[in-house]
DNA sequence: CGTAACAAATGAAACGATTCAAAGACGAGT
DNA sequence: ACTCGTCTTTGAATCGTTTCATTTGTTACG
């Protein structure tokens, strides 16, 4: 009563065979009405609850889906992990979130966990090159799917929205509003992020006199936001960006921060602001953020439809969902300069 | 080599024992320097990664700490759930965050799958009433903290932060400020949320001529913030409370946003507004938000810590750890009506 | 009455790691 | 040469399930 009982204890006290009792929790219609009320009882009485361990080491799997993520405090991420889980609860599976924190170490730590832990598949938005990784992992018969982050439809799958299209719509439209001297603000060593500035850079090669400057940050929250744009601050109003993108929301509200606790600088007026993610907190910015919105539940539940795709044919066909960003114009983007 | 070696092919390749290449693994020390060698060089060869089921089915506990939050969206939470996690990596052990998302059942769930799994421990800011569940698995070995919620110290350990508290902070505030009909917002069948009323009814008591209404939102969200400020919007102006107190900071956000869309009602001047939690996008909010502060670092530590307090005593000493909350001021509470 | 057909229940084997008592190897001391 | 002690290695037993070939029990039919 007092440790767990076992399916041993279960089967002794009803007087059955232990196969009987599986029989009971697993084919239920194999046993007779009167024995599978005796087991049930016997189970109820003892307490009894399946130890996953003995079961998952019988069926040489898990009913797991391990997913990474660039930042959990991230309501992008939050909302496409909860997509992912709900879709994957209907699927009578689990999912395990890890934060890499945006540390190719963290990552690769998870990425071992949830090979121990022999996980149904992979969802993975990675920080470092994790190819050759996921080529081990599908070998061993675990199929990953890359999120966020388009992949070479002949190694994996992937569900991703067009950064670079995000990207271009965000320079695009400061480029629109009259801006010329664009500032980006990201960590471009994330594809992510690299795929987004260039999409910026083609929109600034394409508007005469246009230029933009790469201000590398601190990570992608914001707490490094509020860093670049105390930077912002202490240059001299002519050295100063017309407008600055971000390659997320979090570091847009950082640099907002900055920018509107001096008040010297004016936002949309002085330096025009433009977000990526679109998240719950940008409308009711201090100046109502404008951004690219990214459909997150499409993703976390396309994620898990193309992991069972890749389940089904035994990781030999990969397909790539690819969704297009939309732009959100709010007041932090209005007017033109001076 | 494409599917998964276990122990027993990397001892028949490096022609040892088992056992051997289990020490390797658990005991280097007392394995020779050539056998390890020739072990760890077959481990490198055959891709040989540990079955971590078979592992703790000998093991019979498992590394893995089960974390059950109100909602991973809310920043507070996703606050809470790194440093937990942090903490129990420091220990070598992993956290598995599930979502409730205030609904009973499916915490029920959750703590059905993390017993199945069997936990080293369980942390849980419950929605329902589970002492009697917790009674049951403390019964079983896997000790409980309750987080955020204060707990009978001799039935279980418990981090938290003094929510009424807080709730008297808030409100006091309001009526420092001079005004005197308040409201209340959130979802009183929280333990903490009706903890933070009743502190700040204790506030209004105490305070001449002043009055509280409580409005009970659906959920603690932004969009069910959002709601609750279009019904305030919708009323005569006489109507209208002349301060809110939100019992989260994601609420506060939300009616915030509703207030402010119809430009009739100005924060603070016609009504103030405060939240709970201090997230981070509080202070960037359209008016800066005032809010009540919880160390969220330090109660994802703490709770690691009194867990392993739990497991070291067998389950049998508690303690409650109890922390201040802290008023943040800021510009959604300034002046005073009229 | 014999037996075929079907349903229900049985229990040993397997999954992959860890543990531990026992065996083996080797050198030092007598 | 023999014994003792230390260090290494061995391999069977174990954890709690699920699976599946067998056995047992029951009913139907010729």
């Amino acid at each position: 009563m007092s440790q767990t009982a076992s399916i041993k204890d279960v089967a002794t006290h009803a007087q059955v065979a232990v196969g009987t009792v599986s029989n009971v929790l697993n084919y239920p219609d194999r046993v007779s009405q009167r024995t599978k009320e005796r087991v049930l009882k016997s189970i109820a009485e003892l307490g009894f609850v399946r130890n996953d361990a003995a079961r998952q080491l019988r069926a040489g799997q898990s009913r797991t889906i391990g997913l990474i993520v660039l930042d959990v405090g991230n309501p992008f991420f939050s909302s496409v992990a909860r997509a992912a889980e709900d879709a994957a609860t209907a699927l009578g599976s689990v999912v395990l979130v890890g934060d890499s924190g945006q540390d190719a170490s963290r990552e690769a730590h998870y990425m071992d966990l949830f090979q121990e832990q022999r996980v149904q598949g992979l969802l993975i938005s990675p920080v470092g090159d994790v190819a050759d990784r996921i080529d081990t992992l599908r070998e061993r018969g675990v199929p990953t799917v890359l999120v966020d982050q388009l992949a070479d439809t002949d190694r994996c799958s992937s569900v991703s929205v067009d950064d670079q299209e995000g990207g271009y719509l965000a320079a695009r439209h400061l480029l629109d509003t009259g801006r010329r001297r664009l500032a980006f603000v990201g960590t471009p060593s994330i594809r992510q992020v690299a795929n987004r500035l260039s999409g910026a850079q083609r929109a600034v090669a394409e508007a005469a006199g246009a230029t933009i400057e790469v201000l590398d940050s601190a990570g992608q929250t914001v707490l490094a936001g509020r860093q670049v744009g105390n930077d912002l601050v202490e240059r001299a109003p002519g050295e100063r960006p017309e407008a600055v993108f971000c390659s997320n929301d979090l570091l847009a509200l950082g640099v907002m921060q900055s920018l509107t606790m001096l008040r010297t600088v004016k936002i949309p007026e002085d330096i025009a602001l433009i977000g990526y993610d679109d998240i719950d907190f940008a409308v009711s910015a201090v100046v109502p953020l404008s951004s690219i919105r990214q459909p997150t539940e499409a993703l976390g539940r396309t994620a898990i439809e193309l992991l069972a795709e890749e389940q089904e044919s035994g990781g030999t066909k990969h397909r790539a969902v690819v969704f297009t960003p939309e732009l959100v114009v709010r007041q932090s983007t209005a007017g033109s300069p001076n």
